[in-house]
DNA sequence: AGTACCACCTGACGGC
DNA sequence: TGCCGTCAGGTGGTAC
């Protein structure tokens, strides 16, 4: 599930449930989600800073030491007092008597610790954050590169934060088809996709914080091989790119 | 540089 | 009811 929009909410999540708590126990349920540093040592500390870069969540403790989340397929968080969640690998006690689980049925994600966001997202080779970018590093990204435009805006490496679901939404609102090789991208075309990337981001992180679903106007509604396209009336067709199911508008994506 | 395929996991759903 | 295949919004490795 979380991508880019995802991860922000569980973010403000985390700031507005942790954050200032002495933590007092870690538990690992699962240690099939922890990475190679132990977890325990954060035990006697608060977290007292959040931040998010792309998918990745990092939430600063006493110590200088960050705690960092990589959520997979299906991670997230549950802040709870009593029954700890279904899929819970992880949780963490405060000092209150509340816990926060981290929630993951299919063990994708990864909790763990590293010196700072800084040298995680150096060390692991992350692009820019989409919401922290502009048009002309944009531009510089994927203006040589011969992949398809959907492939490259999933790579971590080039924007991170971009998944299958966002993407495929981003093409859509920007009518530029999947298959396309990004050098084949006009500069009209950039200029929209880039436009149409952040706003969807930030469209999403807006309609979702309200509890709301996503709007008619959005691809994602409209995710079934022959479904009504609720802009140009075209059909929404279903085929693979860059390995991962896509959907779009065979009309107006061109 | 780009892509295809496999692996890591668990569960939901449709067909028979 | 149960078994089987398929699918799922992620990523890392390998091989071509």
């Amino acid at each position: 599930m979380p991508e880019l929009p995802e991860v922000e909410l569980y973010a403000r999540y985390f700031a507005r449930h942790a954050l200032g708590q002495t933590i007092v126990g870690v538990r690992l349920l699962d240690a099939r989600v922890a990475g190679t540093r132990k977890l325990g040592s954060l035990r006697g500390s608060q977290f007292h800073r959040v931040s998010r870069h792309g998918k990745h969540l990092f939430a600063q403790s006493g110590g200088g030491i960050w705690l960092h989340i990589h959520f997979g397929m299906t991670g997230d968080l549950e802040y709870y007092r009593d029954d700890p969640p279904r899929f819970a690998r992880i949780i963490f006690d405060f000092a209150d008597g509340a816990h926060l689980a981290y929630v993951d049925m299919r063990l994708f994600g990864v909790v763990d610790l590293t010196p700072s966001p800084e040298s995680y997202i150096r060390e692991h080779r992350l692009g820019p954050d989409p919401l922290q970018l502009r048009l002309p590093e944009f531009r510089r990204l994927i203006e040589r590169r011969r992949g398809r435009i959907k492939a490259l805006l999933m790579s971590q490496d080039v924007i991170a934060g971009v998944g299958n679901l966002y993407a495929d939404e981003a093409l859509y609102r920007a009518s530029v088809d999947p298959r396309r090789a990004a050098n084949s991208l006009g500069d009209d075309d950039v200029k929209r996709l880039f436009a149409a990337i952040r706003g969807v981001l930030r469209e999403a992180i807006e309609f979702k914080s309200r509890g709301r679903d996503y709007p008619v106007r959005f691809l994602v509604p409209h995710r079934l091989e022959g479904e009504r396209c609720p802009r140009c009336g075209g059909t929404v067709r279903r085929t693979i790119v860059g390995g991962r199911t896509t959907y779009f508008c065979r009309t107006h994506q061109r």
